[in-house]
DNA sequence: GGTTTTTCCCAAAGCGCTTTGAGTAATTTA
DNA sequence: TAAATTACTCAAAGCGCTTTGGGAAAAACC
């Protein structure tokens, strides 16, 4: 059934009917509701490739993720995913999802821009000084960050949590605590947020009169295995840290491991605080002890951009939004006094 | 630039453009040389959306992920679609994700089939009994499921690894290394592929003369907290299990955490093996000692199932496709001998 | 040589929607 | 009562592509 047949099912004009459906202000009450009426019970719906074609607009928001920087966004892309996924569908908002292929990411945005195969594009873990925002901003493609690049806060629509701040917190408890040997397990630090992590860690190392030390810190990516690999490096010196700081659940996982296996207890012999994105299937209160974190839903991340993006998209003289959240330090039984040496 | 515009560049009609680029025979040698490379020079692109309408069809598969299943499918899909990815964008196909929202799963695909807005969809953790396999063959909306649904194998395309085989290998292994009394902590059983790992369990227990004991089985999510609750149940009782399986790599770092803290050793006091998906961020050979699976990539299934259906849709007679994949039984340290108790 | 094929190309008709530019009837205003 | 609004509705022109149904020129046949 289409917009033709049921105009002439109404014995009305194909334009009265589209009028009536899509809330223009020239059609009377009456007319409108006969049509409302008559479309739901016909289950009619507009073919939206016509729809497309005629209006301009793809009614799809674009997400590209490359396979080399898979490993990196991986855990997270789906669970960002879900959170922007319910304000994409509530909005009648398709995602149009491209994964790696032999095709050219940029390419992929150009074709994108030149095509109107979206109506804007989300962009995931940028990195320090990444590309995509020039490419974007050239193509005049509408387009939202989740997170910053490196230092620059203006010419990108950006939704970041302050990771700088989390870490600063976490690191003062730390140091509140009374520890002065504090190692940092950071992810890789090509992407901006590990960068303004371990700023974060090393403000508040200097607060408290203490110098970042280079050889108690890593960036690497985050999985179980490096977690794993580099806690135990770590506590295996002489002079090991007291506590640490992870970047990521994941690693904390392989964190769990190694300590075990020093016969250290957490919490006693080593304190740790891990940043917690608030991924499903790794919960941090279930640890033993419980973890202490700075915790940062990712999934409300994802529907609040995209939300913003979509409020960008429905009225680009909106200006650019730039949102910072707060994260909060929850305390659990992770963290203890610094024990005396 | 629009078809319209390189036709007159050329001085050709439209419908040769049209023809010379979709590679028709119905065009000269020359000409076609001349608009193949015009194209390219000008970089034309053909709009999407006016292809769609025109052509009926999509160039898109749609992927569907209702929000309460998210937490079982979550960590798994995006390395489902980093394998399918690839494919889809070898062939020019766009991938449609539909993610919760307030719509209902059903009506997604009754849109989707209604709207033409995907040529094709791809089915993600089939359950015992999944309403979306008679749905789907109503609406006539190709798809292909990954995994199978309950006991049918008919009627619907599907790939599989054999979760029954794999199983019933890892626990032949057990029962040959002496063990007698080996404990399942597998994933949800409303889904089928956690209700055939039982079954091979249960297969090889009972070809080694033992009886599958329920207070030593175990259905639930798949995440490290229940993997650590679980185990840490299962190895308190008296009369423990000497061996563990698993379902899930993500149940193990939980397994594995709970072990150390009952001060147990992996490989002799209790051996451990787990089904192993592949996922970048859990491997299975950093864990010490370097763990015993049955592994399968869900990366390369992604990839096959793509395959499939875009075959599927290309012709229609295909014939409808049946894959079972084994899986390799990758044996690591551990795994030991039943100790004497 | 005339007739039939083959080869190559074209004009025009959709695909299903939105939107422009009027037009008619009903309502106000002078 | 005539003129000017207002309220509704419509026919038709796109959006940019594919595809149908020919048609003219060239090649092949008798």
């Amino acid at each position: 059934m289409n917009l033709k047949q049921l105009a002439k099912h109404l014995n009305l004009s194909q334009t009265t009917v589209s009028r009536a459906l899509n809330g223009y202000p020239e059609v009377g009450a009456e007319t409108r509701r006969r049509v409302d009426e008559a479309a739901r019970r016909v289950g009619y719906r507009p073919n939206p490739h016509a729809m497309r074609l005629a209006t301009g607009r793809a009614h799809a928001i674009g997400h590209v993720l490359p396979s080399d920087r898979m490993l990196q966004i991986d855990p997270h892309f789906s669970d960002f995913i879900a959170g922007a996924g319910d304000v994409y569908s509530a909005n009648g908002f398709d995602v149009m999802l491209h994964v790696g292929g032999s095709e050219d990411e940029q390419t992929v945005y150009r074709r994108y821009a030149q095509s109107g195969a979206v109506d804007g594009v989300v962009i995931m873990g940028p990195r320090l000084n990444d590309w995509r925002i020039d490419l974007l901003n050239e193509l005049e493609l509408p387009f939202i960050v989740h997170g910053r690049v490196g230092d620059r806060e203006d010419g990108y629509a950006w939704l970041d949590v302050d990771n700088r701040g989390a870490f600063r917190q976490a690191t003062k408890l730390l140091t509140d605590l009374g520890h002065r040997r504090i190692g940092l397990v950071n992810g890789n630090e090509t992407f901006t947020f590990a960068t303004h992590r371990r700023l974060g860690y090393e403000d508040a190392l200097r607060t408290a009169g203490l110098s970042p030390d280079p050889t108690i810190m890593t960036s690497d990516a985050m999985t179980e295995e490096s977690g794993y690999r580099h806690t135990k490096h770590l506590l295996s010196a002489k002079d090991r840290p007291t506590a640490l700081l992870y970047s990521s659940m994941l690693s904390v996982s392989g964190a769990v491991r190694a300590i075990h296996e020093l016969n250290l207890e957490i919490g006693s012999d080593v304190s740790l605080i891990a940043h917690d994105d608030g991924l499903p299937f790794l919960n941090a209160e279930g640890l033993v002890p419980a973890l202490t974190t700075v915790r940062s839903s990712i999934r409300a991340a994802g529907g609040r951009v995209a939300e913003l993006l979509i409020a960008m998209i429905n009225d680009p003289t909106g200006g650019e939004p730039h949102e910072l959240w707060n994260v909060d330090l929850i305390v659990r039984g992770s963290t203890g006094p610094a024990a005396r040496r």
